[in-house]
DNA sequence: CGATGACTTGAACGCCATCAATCGCTGTGG
DNA sequence: CCACAGCGATTGATGGCGTTCAAGTCATCG
């Protein structure tokens, strides 16, 4: 339904490469289907699987016990997840909408490492892209206001949904407020408001397809890091 | 002055043993003093080095352009960073104190790392490691409260700072304040809040000694993550 | 059709930010 | 030695952004 406007993101091919490659060869991996809503594995539980989307959304989040929600990040088709910890789930993950997505058991997964450098060396360059994608959103969660959240939410999307003109988003406004540290009514607010703006249209009978107008302006809103005047030199040595 | 108090972390053994070792056997590596305030490393300068933290304290961070200030950690004796990407910081490092700092070229740790998988699954087993820390931090900055987030600050320091009854802060209310996605205000006022509720007493001529009389209260307040019913099978396979 | 779920919009509240005054400690120069 | 500037911290007063509470619309579904 959605992701009929959503073509697969292009980028990730190293690993998505390497997936392959492996369920080709000394990996073994399977898919399955997950619906809508249901939890692919929950926080604390042991991690036998990594996933990679095929199909679909999936959402991860930590609780708290009044039932506040983080959620971390939305996986999107291409995406690996899972891949938390060498042995126990840091959070939840929940199909956001009918899923299907490709597991590999991290067992056989770490038995090839073990004897292959590279391997392993594409293993840390995912962690480091998990890291580089989660410490971006330390300074959104901490430091930005609802506008610029939700402007970065619209720019990170635009840049992962290719649609045909348009976003086709797979969550609803409580993940997204969730993802944001928001409320949903601040979130349908802030998007009202960039639709006055100009920035975006928001179409869809379910008010998910954003057309996105401006994406220069969004990016002004959302992405007001410091142009850090990459000084070089300064060698301690 | 401050670290007298302070006995060093005992954890993180598993890899500060490791640079340790290649201190002394295949990796180059050397200490150099940075004055406090100094920077250590700019965001989007290459990374050359991967330091360890012998004495002193280092915070790193990232700027919007406006000045608003998100710190991602604070690096105590033993820590090690700046570590975060393959070729380009995506931080800046700062000395908190007068800090004294081993330094490794990245290149050399690399150079042994390609052909000893147990030394880059030591790698991997770090990045997870801030993984794990950046990740609870955004459930901390998107979801906790006030008072909740100074709770959780004060645990986290009660368990790496192990002073003699105190712990000795390095860093000032500024610091604390950018940490939690708060105001350094605020952070006072939680402060004195869990003082006069009896949780901790506040001392030094800073007001940077805190000691702390109720840790299990203050888990309590902090940490209410839910109590995750770890339900175990679920196998899809 | 009535029920439910997702979204929007309005009104009022409250937590935290902002602005501002004050205190204590430190270092400096008359 | 003391006056004074400067920094860090606390505390109070006020205000605003985002939350909370509450309608109300629209689409889907039994």
């Amino acid at each position: 339904m959605f992701r009929n406007l959503n073509a697969v993101s292009p980028k990730k091919d190293w690993f998505a490469h390497e997936l392959d490659d492996l369920s080709h060869a000394k990996v073994s991996s399977s898919e399955y289907k997950y619906n809508k809503g249901t939890e692919i594995f929950g926080e604390a539980e042991p991690a036998k699987y990594i996933y990679q989307v095929v199909e679909g959304s999936v959402r991860t989040y930590k609780l708290l016990s009044d039932g506040r929600r983080q959620i971390g990040a939305f996986h999107l088709p291409g995406d690996i997840f899972g891949f938390d910890n060498y042995d126990v789930h840091r959070f939840t993950a929940e199909a956001i909408v009918d899923s299907t997505l490709r597991l590999v058991k991290r067992e056989s997964m770490e038995r090839v490492a073990i004897s292959d450098p590279a391997m392993v060396l594409n293993l840390v360059a995912m962690t480091t892209q998990n890291l580089r994608h989660v410490e971006n959103h330390l300074l959104l969660l901490g430091r930005k206001t609802a506008k610029e959240k939700v402007a970065a939410f619209l720019v990170e999307m635009h840049g992962r949904l290719t649609g045909a003109g348009a976003i086709a988003l797979p969550m609803t406004r409580r993940d997204i407020s969730d993802y944001l540290g928001l409320t949903l009514e601040t979130v349908s607010r802030s998007l009202s408001e960039l639709q006055r703006c100009g920035y975006v249209t928001v179409t869809g009978n379910m008010k998910r397809e954003i057309v996105v107008l401006n994406v220069a302006g969004l990016v002004l809103l959302a992405e007001r890091e410091a142009a850090n005047e990459a000084r070089s030199g300064m060698d301690p040595g």
